[in-house]
DNA sequence: TGTTCTACGTATATCGTTCTACACTTTTTT
DNA sequence: AAAAAAGTGTAGAACGATATACGTAGAACA
């Protein structure tokens, strides 16, 4: 026999009466504690206008008396999840710890929370990494160090608030920018060196043809030694990320004919790896090799490496980047773009004990 | 005068017949697109039983002709995320990335993703990151060297399918467990640096009273010195993780009456900063004093450093740990608890050049 | 030939929120 | 005193997937 009223045994109300199958607390077992609709509880979840002082407090009593905790997903359906999205192109490097804390600084008093994605530097993986994100309904995204081009960050922004800390683009209308001031940092390394009676100095960059700051800091480093005259000095490895690759690098700047008297490295972690391969060549730092990072991250402290640095307070670009994050997930649209004056950290590894012919 | 029917003008169908408001491609589309029902499109995407290969095709095609995504929110609302929670107590340790790369090699050709709360090693943090994870409805957690107590490790593993990396816990039932042997970890250090003739071998340990792979290397490292007839000579110092603290303490222990000869550092960050403190003091390194780390991460391997460490291979630790999770996922409610054997990788930070007396 | 399987599809309730479109009550304005 | 405005609360339709509980056609079997 055919049932009648064909699906009737798979609706709702045969099933039971009112079991919270789940286990978790929902709105709906808050709105009946509270003896209040739903829609209030909602609204007192959300600050929503039309709640009275006294239907808040009571609402607000039985959630901590039941422990209820709204549910992301959920809310992902409908609008926001309260989630912002990190992408980071690698965790090795200390620096993104310095942009993190400042995230978090930001969010602390929030409902936000930052959930993180490595990039591991490669472009496929960085926009997996962001549809990914897109997909779980991220309210919006922090990108850091990206390599996209500013088309396909314009494509992001379209879809989700986005705020791009690393990446120069001062026209860029669709989404906002933090930065330090990577042309002037890299002057003030040339400089620096000059003044300490470095010539020789070379450079050690990124072989990425889309990374804004790589391209700032080497125009900063070319202007500086135009300036200072030693144009024919100018010299620029570009070099991958990998270990193997930046020690064959360093290695071939410094057995070469004319080996570089002081190396300028666009990050601390790079300029560890060359303070250990001119060691390994029983190079003296810095009286035959001047060495210089960037980010003055923890390591530069240390003793045993004693790095000179540009300082760009990783913090404070975090903290910045995550302000104007949550000011476009508001509402804004205008884009701003926010430079921090980078300065420079002198230690051992650039300052001879006798000065230098 | 009263609208009849009272909601009606909110009522679904007389709001537009079909505008997709959010843009977003969605199941419907793609049904539509293929000319079957939704729940063959969802079938499709589960890889669920019952579609013939012509449909599953037909299925496939729309989807990839419109750019189909699943929405991980509304996913999560009926069961799976399709995405683990991973809680790191500290971003700026580098051993954390070896695990974070066994972690995406073996979420690689899943559909799952791995997103990244850091608990600064905080335990109250640390619940807030779980309890926000599960607020996402992640599918499952990963949490590594978790502070947390085998109860309230046990009370998420009733919410979420759990693994923890570095936590020795071999009789919870609840959640599995992978690690390196760590109290053989501190065994080995011990042996080699006896047999390089050191004696008063400290160990700088981390202050915290629930870590069990602290307990357990401490443990190693008083078993090992009593092994060598060295019990006289045990001596821990718990230190907390800030630079400042271990900065100071390891001042103090190096500037006392009986200062050690050797330094057993419980992660090669601690280490690290072990070697810049004693080569401020003018110690040489390793004639003075040996220095031995935890983790061999990248940095020991340059020759400002060289640390000789305990290799408990991350990469394997996160492979193994991401399997364990996923099985949990699919149904396995059986703890297992996974094990590696940790091996010393020896650099010149505690062999002199010269042997010792 | 009729009956039973099996394979393949479909309709729709459901998950836990948000938020619009109301109703009702009280206060303020005219 | 009537009208307008403000304040407070509610009902219930989404959001986009999943998965249960079916129908139905054709093949295999008796």
């Amino acid at each position: 026999m055919i049932w009648p009223g064909g699906w009737a045994l798979s609706k709702g109300r045969f099933v039971s009466e009112k079991a919270t199958r789940s286990g978790r607390v929902t709105i709906r077992d808050v709105a009946e504690d509270a003896g209040v609709s739903v829609a209030a509880v909602s609204k007192v979840l959300r600050d929503a206008y039309g709640v009275s002082d006294a239907l808040r407090t009571n609402v607000r009593a039985s959630m901590s008396k039941l422990g209820y905790r709204p549910l992301a997903a959920a809310r992902g359906m409908r609008g926001q999840t309260y989630t912002i999205g990190l992408v980071l192109p690698d965790i090795r490097n200390p620096f993104f710890a310095d942009i993190m804390t400042g995230v978090n600084t930001a969010l602390e008093r929030s409902q936000y929370r930052a959930m993180i994605g490595i990039s591991h530097s490669s472009v496929e993986t960085e926009m997996a990494m962001v549809e990914s994100m897109i997909d779980r309904q991220m309210d919006g995204l922090l990108m850091i160090g990206s390599t996209e081009d500013r088309e396909n960050l314009n494509t992001i922004a379209q879809r989700k608030p986005l705020v791009a800390i690393g990446h120069h683009d001062p026209e860029a209308s669709g989404f906002d920018t933090v930065n330090n001031h990577d042309q002037q940092g890299a002057m003030l390394v040339v400089k620096h060196l000059v003044a300490n009676g470095y010539r020789r100095i070379a450079m050690l960059s990124l072989i990425s043809g889309t990374s804004t700051i790589l391209a700032q800091r080497e125009l900063g480093y070319r202007r500086g030694m135009m300036e200072a005259g030693l144009g024919k000095h100018i010299g620029i490895v570009n070099s991958s990320q990998t270990l193997r690759e930046v020690q064959i690098n360093a290695r071939r700047m410094l057995t070469g004919s004319q080996p570089p008297d002081a190396i300028f490295c666009w990050t601390d972690l790079i300029a560890l790896e060359v303070i250990s391969v001119a060691k390994e060549l029983g190079l003296s730092i810095p009286d035959d090799l001047a060495v210089v990072g960037y980010d003055n991250t923890m390591f530069c402290d240390f003793a045993q490496n004693n790095l000179t640095s540009i300082d760009q307070s990783g913090e404070q670009l975090g903290l910045q980047a995550t302000r104007l994050l949550m000011e476009r997930i508001k509402g804004r649209t205008t884009a701003e773009h926010f430079v921090v004056t980078p300065r420079i950290v002198v230690r051992q590894s650039s300052t001879p004990t006798s000065g230098r012919s």
